[in-house]
DNA sequence: GATGAATGAGGGTTCATTCAT
DNA sequence: AATGAATGAACCCTCATTCAT
């Protein structure tokens, strides 16, 4: 019975490298076709180790998700603390955050809402993100609002805001006939007609440097 | 075990009974969970007739996409003959329609989505239903405008509609915290800055009977 | 996928068949190297079929004790009415039952003893078995005691003979260094003894047929 | 979760280490779910190190059944020197040894019973102690036969006291409805019986120290 | 000597599919 | 046409064993 090379590790680095594995495995395979074997065979370690550092499979796709939100809210906050100009700038690129990066992983994000109905931890994790997300949303608006002493139903603001990103973002994901930059010229049209700017003054490109930043839960480019 | 019954049936019957069964097997289970044996179950019928009617589960769950399909089709075309008045009134309806019934059936659409990359057919159909979608409200757009005299861009306007209804209809679906009568109001808000309307003009439930209309796919009332 | 002969019979057979197959496995490979595989081998069946019949292998291993159980129930009921005599020759061969055939399933009830300790089923059905026979057992030298006009400790005696007889199993089923005639003849000594009987007119084999009897759990002579 | 000083210890008290641990596992999780991680648990050690004194957890299975033997006739012998008077008791003692301690591995041996079957090497200890106490008390039997100028089949009654014992053990251990004392009390008075004694002659407990005894395998008072 | 990360064979179980009835 | 018994591949998981540290 020939054992191959047994290069160890801390623990941390292999729950990272078996969430990393599950990503990808999802996206490559789908989350129906996603088994211990392709997750494995992904991660290039044995079927047994998995259950070494995961409760089970289901732990293990829980985990993978909260790691994949963690990496995008890690993301968010960089986009925030690049921008020094203003709110209304603020909340622009943090409404443009699903498209300023491309890395291959959004088909997860609707594999995951699949299985949430199934999975209560998955759903309550998407559910905080969002609320969160939506909550900062909600501030940025009301302080833009303030700023330009504009009377608008912030909420409503907000929401509409917030769905046109979803939407968008979902147009991307699943139809693949828009394009990362249509999304954010959609959002800033919609910005701008809402607090009369002028698109011109704001670039779709940010002008900070959108991929490194610090994250406890980084991802390869490419699913 | 609700065995109906066994008297034979024509094929096409069978088949209807079978799809809906799995839509509903679907909606109530899960989609991971959903196998030939709740499948059956919730049909009343045996867990061979499948095989019968269908080449195998994928194909079942194919047919059953396109049936659920072919429904909101039917719907939004009844929605459209509806309505008499206008353009702009025919639009707003028709951007609404994801909003007017509640049968229970929305989160199937989040499952098959999921399922789509693994399978090639169900992917095409959902591609084929929303770009005729599209291109209907893209007409619209457009006529709105001609009618107008406005000078818009069409397409992006087009976009924006379709990818707002769509994420709001996300949002409603997974979060739970919109009710389909804010969806409505978002739509009507958006739509009416677009084309400078009063939105007291429109009412949030059409006046028409939105139940009843002709349609190959019927659906029971709930999930 | 070429699949083979598909004999079908009803239910109950093919539960026989696999609770058979089980017990029959146990006592040749042991129970610990009694899996789902050998006992699908030992049936002739596939593997899948034991769970079209029992819920899960614990269960499939319970009913094949119950089985068991039920056989050696049904044989001694048998020896009990085909004893016409007096309460001293029904309880002697009555104590004999176990050494009364030889069918080379002795030892799946230590295997099953074993088990009992973390099935708490097949524990509770084991006690009950044995609280029955020592009840029976003692009422019948309450009877002798009787008919004799004797003075002595029923439950005393009668726990005596219960445990002696079972002893006498173990070191039969252990040892391999008694015979089951050895067993017997210890047997009557003790009994002539208690009640002032003379062995000699007490033939170790009885008169009546003891393979050919009535029971809903047959078994195969051999294991 | 114990775990005992650390420091390096002999070879000897590792491995008596993690046979108490393998026999304290096995009393409390039952055989089949004592596996090298329960034991590993129960010993306080790393689950490498059985690997690194036993050649695998057959053998150490194996030597733990070893050790128990060993304390069970450390125990015997202790009880035979530690009485003086006379053939007789020395018998009666001897025969209620499974009943004079209780320590809580009475079980084990059932467990080990039913392993010996697919492990010869307990299978054999198990009968060689067994022979060596069947030949100690058949030799005794001979001698007050003797000593009383009684004629009797030696063997015949060596084996009914060893049998009855036996079974008296098994009732008590799987049962669980007599006592130890009533085990004694039914011994003594077949022995009283057999031999023309008295009873209340002979105390159900022995005037000596029964617990502090010299052994090579000492265990723990309780499982 | 001592550890526990890593392995992979084999366990029980599920389930889409087949096919005799 | 309709059934459900029967199959076996593939699932997730456990666990004895190995071995780098």
């Amino acid at each position: 019975m020939k054992r191959v090379s047994k290069q160890r590790q801390s623990g941390e680095a292999r729950k990272m490298q078996l969430m990393v594995a599950t990503l990808n495995s999802i996206s490559k395979h789908g989350y129906l076709n996603s088994t211990i074997n392709t997750i494995s065979a992904e991660s290039g370690l044995s079927r047994g180790l998995i259950s070494h550092y995961f409760e089970n499979k289901d732990d293990l796709l829980t985990y993978a998700h909260k790691y994949y939100l963690q990496n995008i809210d890690d993301f968010h906050r960089h986009v925030i603390v690049s921008i020094k100009t203003g709110h209304f700038t603020k909340l622009f690129y943090s409404a443009c955050v699903p498209f300023l990066r491309d890395m291959g992983y959004q088909r997860i994000v609707i594999h995951y809402m699949s299985a949430a109905w199934i999975m209560p931890d998955v759903l309550k994790m998407h559910r905080d993100l969002w609320q969160r997300y939506r909550a900062n949303v909600e501030r940025r608006v009301a302080s833009i609002a303030r700023d330009r002493q504009m009377e608008i139903d912030v909420k409503m603001t907000a929401t509409t805001l917030i769905q046109l990103v979803d939407g968008l973002w979902l147009g991307l994901t699943m139809e693949e006939v828009y394009t990362r930059e249509d999304c954010c010229k959609i959002i800033r049209k919609w910005m701008c007609d809402q607090f009369g700017e002028n698109p011109d003054d704001y670039p779709l490109v940010p002008t900070f440097d959108i991929e490194n930043f610090e994250t406890s839960a980084p991802l390869p480019p490419s699913g």
